[in-house]
DNA sequence: AAAAAATTGTTGCCTGTGCAACAAAATATT
DNA sequence: AATATTTTGTTGCACAGGCAACAATTTTTT
């Protein structure tokens, strides 16, 4: 089974033909590996050289704090890249775990495979390199846009911060948020009741209105 | 002036012998530019396509939050790297101004001269971009390291999860950290008056030990 | 060695927000 | 359409930690 169209929409095939990506994957060594529900992709402390694409299935990266609380990371889905930084960083041990939540299946791709240049030197596999490198600067960036998140002091800078963020992604102050209350309270470390409470303050005070997940910020 | 010793220390030129990167600079048309105290290195909203090495001097990275607060992001001292993310990914603006905080010189290299496989395909190029890669994978291991202890519930979990890293890099359960208490509060978003205290009361505890920078964990 | 400056520690006060428990609204299931 | 389930909103309470103000210690400067 094939599954070329699912990864023509992945960002590392951005700009490649659907007809050249066969010839990449088998040029980059690439592999499908399946893995059962709950089953391990990557655990603690393993050493990474692949990255890894999700064709089907889901699952979610974790760790263990220190109070061996389980923290979940990053939820994964189709398309979802795994373990990119990882794979980038030569003998680094990874800090997390992977785990299929479903049945799932997982391209393989060693990442060693992606930076050679290739003995056949196929025009694509620059453009693979440079999609990698986006991918992995992007990851960075989005981290970066996280930690001004949680940096804000209050509820409502967080939150704010957050806002701004995606109006301004979306050109536009009326706009959609991805994300659902449970999973923006995560994303921003507070609780989910606080987060409810100061966005019916912020209405109250004609900063922001919104419903469910449709938001307008009112110009200052 | 050359700074070829220098660069020798930096980590994207690791296994370079510095007689051969003398050539890189060439080949990458890098070039040396002075910045005064003050003037900016980079400007936010800028399009970044350049990233930079800090040859001497001093800097700061930083942005305005929501409420137009000045917030120093990182600081930046001779060897320091400059906008490796924003130039590995392509078009984007910067979200952060780089700022030089004395009289600097940074070295810059535009980043497609990076990736391209040069015409002489000298062998060094392709470590370069190797070493590239890898600045860039760590760039991103630390923000999430980073982000793993701005997500601990309480002031004494975050310390011990940065104190614990520390001590894991050091592979000694007594060790040094490398930030003054100011820094330390400020990298995990607390009030330096409740890191102390936390401290203190961590000490009391018997979990943990210390005098200024030298600590030691308890073994539990 | 004295004085000044910088770093670190201590403590009382008070507010923001975590927590828990429940209500209301929206969505999914039968 | 009725029921069950999930998602979102509301509110009282308690306390962790931000803030401010000051003390103690270490480092730097003269």
């Amino acid at each position: 089974m094939s599954y070329i169209k699912e990864l023509s929409q992945v960002s590392l095939f951005t700009q490649v033909p659907p007809g050249e990506i066969q010839e990449l994957l088998l040029c980059t060594r690439a592999i499908c590996k399946n893995y059962k529900k709950d089953e391990f992709i990557i655990e603690e402390g393993e050493l990474v050289a692949n990255f890894g694409i999700m064709l089907s299935g889901a699952g979610r990266t974790m760790k263990w704090d220190a109070s061996g609380r389980q923290i979940i990371i990053t939820l994964l889905e189709k398309g979802s890249m795994i373990g990119v930084m990882l794979a980038a960083k030569e003998g680094h041990k990874s800090p997390l775990a992977v785990q299929a939540t479903e049945d799932s299946t997982v391209m393989e791709i060693p990442f060693n495979r992606v930076i050679a240049c290739c003995e056949k030197n196929c025009p694509r596999h620059e453009k693979l390199l440079r999609n990698y490198i986006n991918v992995l600067a992007e990851k960075g960036l989005e981290l970066h846009e996280r930690i001004n998140c949680l940096l804000e002091p209050t509820v409502r800078d967080k939150i704010m911060t957050y806002l701004r963020r995606v109006s301004r992604r979306q050109n536009n102050a009326t706009f959609t948020i991805p994300l659902s209350r449970n999973t923006m309270a995560e994303y921003l470390n507070i609780e989910r009741s606080a987060l409810s409470r100061e966005l019916s303050r912020m209405k109250k005070d004609g900063i922001i209105d919104y419903h469910r997940n449709s938001f307008r910020i009112a110009q200052g």
